[in-house]
Formats: structure tokens, sequence, C-alpha cells
DNA sequence: GTAAAATGTTTGACAAGCCGAAGTTTTGTG
DNA sequence: CACAAAACTTCGGCTTGTCAAACATTTTAC
């Protein structure tokens, strides 16, 4: 069903950026994507070329680069697949910005369907199931204070009843 | 403090199936190498002569190939990036262990250090903590049954607290 | 001990990516 | 308009990684 899955790591990093910068409202210039991806102006050339060839930009020489439908689409799940991985990384494991994108940029070339489909839905239902209101704490290093005191569990899981019952309230109040 | 990064993904994939083989008790040689990833033979000569003068393993050539030192160091922490990655990806997101195992070969060589320690850290923090008894559910395709049902919840969270209790007494009879 | 089979290496060719330098086109400004 | 600056491309050249075919060395088997 899938066209053809053969986009190397690279293009899809060039791919990447003119979406991001088409989005960004900025035109798809060589210049601003040679800045974006680190990388020489002429090695932009030789990617477009690659592009167009399999049909995901329209492109001609000198002129600047716009998506095709297919293009677009093929962006839009590389982008996607992006996403879900930063909000992964923030989200359940607290780590910091930078590092979230930075992983996440190399992360999303080689990450299978099923495992970020799951990924997705693990920030889905860290969301949503009040038992799992857990945070990366910096000072300790850990994903909770003194994770093998049983006393502390139980408060913990307490609380987590507390979170529920005041769920609970605000729906009754305000249903949104 | 690190000596230098500078080892390719494939490179690291070379040393990797070096390393497994002699952990299997069978000698490093090209043939079984070539086969493990899946590449000529005389494409395992070439990276044995990169991977021997960066002094990760001693090599001369018709003669197996052993780690030195420095190369056991780097190749047990590949080693153990793969390891977590596939745990997580198998103990936590319920992914089979054939796509585990293909995923984390990936991703081992792009994922940062302080994403892995989380990984890893979370794994263990899963399995210590009561709240988080979660499973994916293969027939809804979600990590709980009905997770917008407020009574649902509710139910699962006491199952906790149950779960908690069983622990304590497990542990107040026979501390193991 | 030697010949055949298995294993390992060299060589040359190719593709993907990148860079820097030199050349080309477009843009902007007086 | 003309010409300089900015932007873009082309052209080698380099690196990494791969393969297939030809060559070399070990092993194995008689």
């Amino acid at each position: 069903m899938n066209k053809m899955k053969s986009l190397t790591s690279s293009l899809e990093d060039y791919l990447e950026a003119i979406y991001q910068l088409l989005r960004e409202n900025k035109a798809a210039r060589a210049k601003e994507i040679s800045k974006r991806l680190g990388v020489n102006r002429s090695s932009v050339t030789g990617a477009l070329h690659a592009l167009a060839e399999r049909k995901l930009i329209n492109y001609a020489p000198y002129d600047i680069a716009t998506l095709t439908p297919e293009g677009e689409k093929v962006a839009a799940n590389i982008s996607h697949r992006h996403l879900v991985l930063r909000d992964f990384f923030v989200e359940v494991l607290g780590v910091r910005a930078a590092e979230a994108e930075d992983s996440a940029c190399k992360i999303e070339h080689v990450v299978s369907e099923t495992i970020l489909d799951r990924l997705a839905q693990f920030v889905d239902f860290i969301q949503v199931c009040p038992r799992l209101d857990i945070n990366w704490i910096e000072e300790t290093g850990y994903f909770c204070e003194r994770p093998d005191s049983v006393e502390n569990c139980e408060r913990c899981i307490r609380g987590c009843l507390d979170a529920l019952e005041r769920k609970k309230h605000k729906h009754g109040k305000a249903a949104d």
C-alpha cells in the first residue's frame, strides 16, 4: 500500500525543514534550509534535486521549493513522528526541551510505526489516568521520592484517589 | 573524560556483533559477523580494520578478533543501550520481541544518555510502584480498558492499594 | 601430506553525503 | 539601466559503507 519507504534519513531531514519553513510562512530558500540543518548550501541543491526526482517537492534551479501533495503527506508524517517522540521525552521522561528535540530529530528516522503509536497513546493515557500522575524529580533522580517505602506508596496512591475525587467534582460542576 | 565518541552506527553494529559472539562463546569469525549483520564478508574485513585502528579490537588478517579492554567497555555500553531500549519496548509498551529488538538496534546508535537513563529508571519504577501496574491491552488498543470512565478508574486505583497490601504481607512473612 | 572446501582478503566500482571554490543567476540600489 | 551583492548551482574531491569477483590462506578430509 505504501508508495516507497526509501527516503534516507538525510532526505527526510531536508523535507522536514522545508515543511517547517512553509509552516512558518517563510519561503523554503536554500540558505534557510542550510542554516537549519547546519549544512553547506551546495548540499541543499543536491537534496532538492533528489526530492524533486521523487516528486516530493516542486523545484527548478534558482527557484524556491514547494511541497507536492505527496510530499506534504510524507513531511507531515515525519513531523508527526518528531512531535510524538518529543512529547514523550518531555511529558513523561521530563527531559529538557533542547535535548528532547535533539533526540527526536534522530530517532524519528528509525522508530517503528507500532512503537510510535504506543508512545503516543502512552502520553495520552498518562494524562487521563490518575494513577499515572508521575513526575521526574530532578533532585532525587527518580520518578518517586522514596519508591521503596511502602508507607510512601500508600500515601501516594491515596493521593491518586483524592485527585480522582477532585476530577469527579470538576466534571460534575463544569462539564468541559 | 570520554575518549572519542566518534564511532559510526555501522562500526557500533560490528563491535556489538563481536561482543555478542564472544559472549556466546563463539569465535568472532568474519562469516558469523557477516551473517548476523546481513552484510558481505568483504565488508567485515574493512570494519575489522577500522575497529583495530581505533584500538577497540585485536585483529590481524586471517585471525579471529578479540576485544581490547577499551573495546570491551565501549561494546558493553552499546549492548546496555540496546537492552534498556528493548526492555522498555517490551515491558512498558508491550511491543512484541522481534520488533522491539529491531527498533532497539537502530535507536541504540542515536539515543541520548539522559533519555536512556530515564528509560531505564522508568522500567525500574514501573516494576516497583504499585500505581504503575499497567499493561498494553491488545484488543482495545489502549493501556486501560475504559480510561474515561471515572468509576473504572476508582476500581483500578483501589486495586493498586490491594496490590500494595499483598506486597506488605509478602514482605512481612518472607523478607526476601 | 596434499587437494578440495571453507574462510578471509584485496581490488575496483558504485552510491550517498558532505564540503569548498569557482561560476551563474537574481535581486537590489543608485 | 548598470553593476555590485546576495543567493544558488556546478564541479571536483573526500569519506563512509556497500558489493561482487578474483585472489590468498586455512582447514578438512582422505
